[in-house]
DNA sequence: GGCAACTAGATTGTTAACAATCTTGGTTAC
DNA sequence: GTAACCAAGATTGTTAACAATCTAGTTGCC
């Protein structure tokens, strides 16, 4: 889970389609192709050594997952997302995850409750030490935690969805001065209500923790206009 | 629109992917192709003149859809949806048209409060009547316009999804006894609320309605096996 | 010098043939 | 009679060649 932290040059060997979608998808998450950048076929089938059948029907599933962009006879580009996207994404995501938390409250057993308190110590741990990188992915791992617990595959389906379009600004968010330690505290909150087995109150905390990185972004936004 | 009542055997002409998608996906809407029906790729091609890469690609977007199954070399069926599937695509759709409902008292024109006021009209006149099939398609139309005056992309296209999937299910919630009435007085509420534009109770009365309608599922599932 | 038309190269879209896999029906041995 | 096996047909997966379209650079004309 933890692994492709290495450049792109080394797992070029023969790819099949699923190959080739997860690669370029990793890719433009990691943020190894810029927004806007093209995305030629014949780069890819040398690339990656898969034949261009299924280069073509990767990309065909990349559009379908909003983050390529293709024009007829005119090629696939990273498709950019504006603040305004990133902005709705974060929205969407805020009532999903609502869902899912109220869910996981209802439905957690005692030993996911031991595991998502001890995310919440791992949190803490991270903060303490300023480990940005150690907050950024135990950040995930809480949200995933509870979505796993919710047991709603409708909705995980549509958070893998969401997430994969909105990775590139998260790292950026983690970055604004005392957010992490704001962050630590929301997920703490999250963690303790569906713990508790409140699943309104569960919702709630969800919520609120995803509408401030809304408020987060927009901040973001302005600081960057400012300069 | 609220065209294709025909049968699905006067419209085969030369059809390119989004005209096998379309097709294909209305039929499965219309309840023409069953749930677990196989779809073999020479019977598109014939039926829809098209191209067998065509179908193949329209194919494989219908499963990222989430209404066609593929499996390796045993092609594609359309994909059965159980009950516990419906629930959790209802909820889903509970919190993302809340979200809209949400926005759309926020940002809901003059005009629009016009509109949606009149659809209201057309609800009653439909349930006064006792016609299932206007209070259906009324139905449909105030949730697109909800949708339509939020203005929120991203819970569109996740709406879009949700609703292919769903919609066999539709039809059939309201023909319980009483369903028709107790569906246009939550509509009458969630217009009045939108139109008031007060965004939480927008969401309150939206997510009330839908929750509503997962109830009248689980009804009519245990009245199935009743039987 | 600037603009329009044209040509060559690059890139994507489409089709058809071939290869691999699965299903089905019958046959045979026990 | 049953179960394992085999072969033919049907169905899907893959590849390669061909066609259509676009882009950029060049040439010629005004």
């Amino acid at each position: 889970m933890a692994a492709s932290y290495e450049t792109a040059s080394d797992e070029p060997s023969t790819a099949t389609v699923d190959g080739v979608v997860t690669a370029v998808r990793d890719g433009i998450m990691a943020g190894r192709y810029a927004p806007g950048q093209r995305l030629p076929e014949a780069d890819l089938v040398s690339l990656y050594q898969a034949s261009r059948g299924a280069v073509r029907t990767a990309l065909a599933q990349l559009e379908s997952e909003g983050i390529v962009l293709r024009e007829r006879n005119r090629g696939a580009r990273v498709r950019p997302i504006s603040l305004d996207e990133a902005v709705e994404i974060t929205e969407a995501r805020a009532v999903v995850e609502g869902l899912c938390a109220a869910k996981a409250a209802q439905r957690i057993t005692t030993d996911e409750r031991t595991r998502l308190r001890a995310l919440g110590d791992e949190l803490r741990t991270a903060v303490d030490g300023s480990d940005v990188m150690a907050y950024t992915r135990v950040n995930q791992e809480v949200h995933r935690a509870v979505r796993d617990i919710s047991r709603h595959e409708t909705a995980g389906i549509m958070l893998d969805r969401l997430r994969t379009q909105s990775v590139r600004y998260h790292y950026t968010v983690a970055l604004l001065p005392g957010r992490p330690a704001v962050g630590m505290r929301e997920h703490i909150e999250v963690i303790e209500s569906v713990c508790s087995g409140d699943a309104d109150r569960a919702e709630q905390t969800m919520r609120a923790h995803l509408m401030s990185v809304v408020d987060a972004l927009q901040q973001l936004d302005a600081n960057l206009h400012q300069w």
